[in-house]
DNA sequence: TGAAATGTTGGGGCG
DNA sequence: ACGCCCCAACATTTC
């Protein structure tokens, strides 16, 4: 008996239900495969990352006489193919709730000899589990709270890692060399310990005033968990456990999560889709002056400090703050009338965290197109954000150093500077566009 | 997890 | 003392 140990977005060895029952059935080959479909929509930040995570469990599964085994190709094949070199009784998962995930898994459990076994998820509530009492979903987050708090989750599971019997003769590819990265961009530290960590930094120095101090962009103040949530290096259970009752706000984010998983694995077309169908008459901008907002809006060049402190932000580190996310993408949608799946996009390709649920649904919820979507007419000011969130301009000149010399009153305004400053000006005056969104906004609601 | 427009209230200056 | 005006501060409505 032995069993195959299939690593997707679950890439640590601590509380890891899936571990732990493959290790009951005898060796456990531990195997990635390097899905070309996953590989091609990630940016090169997202891809170095991944790698560099592969190559820390790999060492930690080294630790315990194992390695990981790396295999190329479509995962109906390549799994099919493993498990029959290994002679495995089973391959053991944790669930993926993706809409390519869920297909990919019933084909490679198609082309199985053995049973394709899944055990947990990356989630604390399997997405489809909570859900209203006549069993119809949640389409309000702050209903879903509720009955997710209700609902509970398990505590962590043990650690499996030092008793499984871990194979280490299988062939394996090398793990890719990262591919080039921008210049100067600088990655969060990958893999499960850098996870510990980083959570438990979290815990003891920041997590008392994160409710307070969340949206500050210029402080180090939230959890920074994202990457490590995204493939898995540690588990949200892990995270609730050590909250307590300590957090709400913290657990708050953490349900956001999982209400977008969930809302994602009951309407899979929503990933592209307008929840609100009838927002797909929005009118949108088009042809060179679509190409030229959105290439300066991308370059941080639009003219508005914090919007361009939060777009080169992402260029620099693979990753946004979450206040800043929503004010760049009201900008996209609101005041530069582009669509909202075009900075989604841009998104996924940059972030290291690039989630499909909370991207897709987050960019919706501030296009007012999506389910607890915030109502269109919510139009985010850059400057009123700005002063509010960012009150001294310390965020925006980390990122737009040409406004260094500006004083704090003017980093938000720099066109009412009298001196000249080599900053663009604003490709759009936000008064104006503000009432173009409503009007537009009006014309589809009469229609 | 908005912001602007509009409405209301109340203090102070003034005749 | 009183009414009137102005306007800041706050509340409500609207988009």
């Amino acid at each position: 008996m032995s069993s195959v140990l299939w690593f997707r977005r679950d890439l640590r060895l601590r509380d890891n239900p899936a571990l732990l029952t493959a290790a009951q059935n005898g060796p456990v080959t531990a195997l990635f495969v390097l899905d070309d479909a996953l590989r091609r929509p990630a940016g090169a930040p997202r891809l170095a990352y991944l790698y560099r995570t592969l190559r820390a469990l790999d060492e930690e599964l080294r630790d315990h006489g194992g390695a990981l085994v790396i295999r190329s190709g479509k995962p109906e094949t390549v799994v099919a193919q493993v498990a029959r070199e290994v002679d495995a009784a089973a391959v053991h998962i944790s669930a993926d709730f993706g809409p390519y995930g869920t297909a990919r898994d019933a084909r490679v459990a198609q082309a199985l000899d053995v049973e394709l076994v899944r055990t947990g998820s990356p989630y604390a509530v399997a997405p489809g589990r909570v859900v209203k009492a006549d069993g119809s979903p949640f389409q309000v987050f702050t209903a879903f709270y509720r009955r997710w708090s209700e609902h509970g989750w398990p505590a962590p599971a043990r650690s499996g890692a030092a008793s499984a019997d871990w194979r280490s003769d299988v062939a394996s590819r090398p793990i890719p060399h990262d591919p080039a990265l921008p210049p100067g961009l600088t990655l969060p530290d990958a893999g499960e310990a850098a996870a510990v960590r980083s959570w438990q930094a979290f815990v003891d120095q920041r997590l008392a005033g994160y409710s307070d101090q969340r949206d500050r962009p210029d402080w180090d103040a939230t959890s920074r968990m994202s990457p490590h949530l995204h493939y898995g290096t540690i588990h949200p259970r892990t995270m609730l456990a050590d909250l307590g009752r300590r957090d709400d706000t913290f657990r708050k984010e953490v349900a956001w999560r999982e209400f977008y998983a969930a809302v994602l694995h009951f309407w899979p077309e929503s990933a592209r889709a307008y929840f609100k169908p009838e927002m797909t008459r929005m009118p949108y901008v088009s042809g060179r002056l679509a190409d030229t907002r959105l290439e300066a809006w991308q370059q941080g060049r639009t003219g508005y400090p914090i919007v361009d402190a939060g777009m080169r932000q992402l260029l620099a580190e693979g990753w946004m703050h979450n206040r800043v996310r929503m004010i760049v993408a009201s900008f996209l949608v609101k005041d530069l009338h582009l669509e909202w799946t075009v900075g989604a996009r841009h998104f996924m390709r940059h972030l290291v965290d690039g989630d499909l649920a909370s991207n897709q649904h987050g960019w919706q919820w501030t296009a007012g197109t999506g389910t607890d979507a915030a109502p269109y007419f919510r139009i985010f000011n850059p400057v009123t954000q700005g002063r509010k969130f960012d009150p001294d301009g310390r965020y925006i000149k980390r990122f737009v150093p040409e406004l260094v010399g500006l004083p704090d009153e003017l980093v938000h305004e720099p066109w009412k500077a009298d001196q000249k400053v080599d900053y663009p000006d604003r490709i759009v005056d936000h008064d104006v566009e503000r009432k173009v969104a409503l009007a537009n906004y009006q014309s589809v609601r009469a229609s």
